[in-house]
DNA sequence: GAAGTTTATAAGGTTGTCCTAATAATATAG
DNA sequence: CTATATTATTAGGACAACCTTATAAACTTC
C-alpha cells in the first residue's frame, strides 16, 4: 500500500480519461489521443501498461474506463489541480482563462503535504474558478447534476454552473464574451441543419457551436428536468 | 532569443552547479553527480551537452563553471525555489526543514507569470526561509558578505546568515536543535586534530563538525575581517 | 619520476515515452 | 451483407537520462 509516485505522463492519461469519462463512461482511445495530444499508437501502449498496473480496463473497439484505483489517483491529480487553479485566480490574480495551463504544471510536482495545507489556506473551495468541484483528499469527486447548454431545450433558463472539460482554446474565446461561472443564460433557440445555438448570457446573445455548446453547463431553473422524453 | 524550456534534470544540473560554485568557483563533476544521486559517468555525459549549448565551461581534471547564460538560467531556477519556500512556510505553515524538498519540485514546474505573481504577492522577499538571498527576475544574485561559520576565530561573535547549500539531512539536524538565521552565535573553540567547533547559539553550547560549519553562515560583528591574514 | 589517486572516456545496456508506416480486426451503415 | 470507417497491432526507430564495467589520461605526492 505504498504510494508510489507516478510519472506526469500517466498522471495526465488517469486524469484526462476521468475528465473525458463525464460524458461517456466508455472512452475512444483516440479520443485520449487527441487530448493528450499524441499518436493512437503510443495512447495504446499507455493504455496497456496502465491496465497491467490495474489502474483502468480496456473493452477493445469500445474505450477505457478507470478502476475504482486509476479513479482514485485521477482525483488526487485534479484536486491538486483545481486548487491550484483556485490559489492562482483568488491570491495571485492571474487571469481565468490562463490559470488552467499553470495548473497543469504545477499538479505534477505537488506533495500531498502541500496540496493539503494549500487547501486549508483557501478554505476548502468546493470549486475551481471554471467552476468544476473539486474532489476529496482521498479522492472522492462530488456529485452535480447539471446539465449541458446543447440538452437544454428553447425557453429554458439557469445559470452558468462549468465549463468541463477545459482546455485553453475554449476559455480563451469564453472569457474574451465574458462567458463564465455564475452567469445567467436563456436558451433561445437553435438555428436549424445542426447550427449553432442562440444563447442570451447576460446581456448579450450569442451564437455558440454545439461543439461549445456541449463543455458549457448549466444549472436549469427548478422545472421539471426534460432530457428523458427524447 | 526563445524561451526554450529546459527539462527538470538539466534545470537541477544548472541550479546545482551554480550552488556548488559559491565555495569554489570550479566545480568537480564528481561533486556535481555526488549532490544529484547519480554516476559520474551520467553527470559527465550530461556536462558534455550543456556545454554544447553554452550553458557551461568545463576545464578537464579541473571542474565546470556557468557561462554568463547558464548563470542567468540557474538563477531563474533559484529564483523560482526560494519563493515557492517562502510561500510554505509564511502562508502554508509548512516546517521549515521540508519545504526544501516541496519547493524543490515546484520549481521545474512555474510558469515565469506565476513565479513573478508570486513575488508580488509575497512582497519581493528578500531571501528565502533559510536565509538565502533570492535572485532577480531577470537572473543576477545579490552579492553578500557573510562568512561560513568555519572561517571564525574563536571568541568572535555574529548572527547566523543563512544555510547554504542546502539538504534536507542538513536542515533537519538543524531544525531539531534551533539553530536557524537571526539567532546569534559565538565561537568559542575548536577541537584539536580537527574536532569538531564549539558554538554558542542562542542559549545552547553545541559541537559542529566541521562538515557542518562550512554550511552555516554568519554575518560577523563589525571588526575588521581576518581572513586574509592567513 | 614512479605510485597512487582522481578524473575522463569508451563500450554496451536499460527504461520510459514518444514517433511513422503498414497491416489486421472489428464495427457500422447503406 | 458488403463497403467504409474506426480501432488495434506489429515492426522498426528515436531520444533523453540513466546505469555498470573497463581503460586511459592527468594530476599529486613522496
Ligand atoms: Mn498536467
Ligand atoms: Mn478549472
Ligand atoms: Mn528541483
Ligand atoms: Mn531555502
Amino acid at each position: 500500500m505504498k504510494n508510489e509516485a507516478f510519472s506526469e505522463s500517466i498522471e495526465m492519461y488517469l486524469k484526462t480519461v476521468s475528465e473525458l469519462a463525464d460524458s461517456e463512461d466508455l472512452v475512444p482511445i483516440s479520443a485520449l489521443a487527441e487530448r493528450l495530444g499524441v499518436s493512437t499508437v503510443s495512447a495504446t501502449e499507455m493504455v496497456h501498461r496502465l491496465k497491467k498496473q490495474d489502474l483502468l480496463e480496456h473493452l477493445p473497439y469500445k474505450g477505457v474506463s478507470l478502476t475504482v484505483h486509476g479513479g482514485r489517483r485521477a482525483c488526487r491529480v485534479i484536486r491538486r489541480h483545481r486548487l491550484w487553479e483556485r490559489f492562482l485566480v483568488d491570491y495571485l490574480g492571474l487571469p481565468w482563462e490562463k490559470v488552467h495551463d499553470y495548473a497543469c504544471r504545477l499538479e505534477h510536482a505537488t506533495d500531498t503535504a502541500v496540496t493539503e495545507a494549500l487547501a486549508i489556506f483557501l478554505d476548502n473551495p468546493r470549486t475551481c474558478p471554471h467552476g468544476n468541484p473539486i474532489p476529496s483528499p482521498d479522492g472522492e469527486m462530488p456529485d452535480i447534476s447539471d446539465i449541458p447548454l446543447i440538452q437544454m431545450q428553447p425557453g429554458d433558463r439557469g445559470i452558468i454552473s462549468r465549463i468541463h472539460p477545459e482546455s485553453i482554446l475554449l476559455l480563451d474565446y469564453l472569457a474574451g464574451r465574458d462567458i463564465r461561472p455564475d452567469q445567467p443564460v436563456e436558451f433561445e433557440e437553435i438555428a436549424p441543419f445542426n447550427g449553432p445555438l442562440m444563447v442570451k448570457i447576460g446581456e448579450q446573445t450569442h451564437a455558440l457551436g454545439q461543439e461549445i455548446a456541449a463543455h458549457i453547463f448549466v444549472n436549469c431553473e427548478d422545472e421539471v428536468r426534460n432530457d428523458e422524453i427524447a
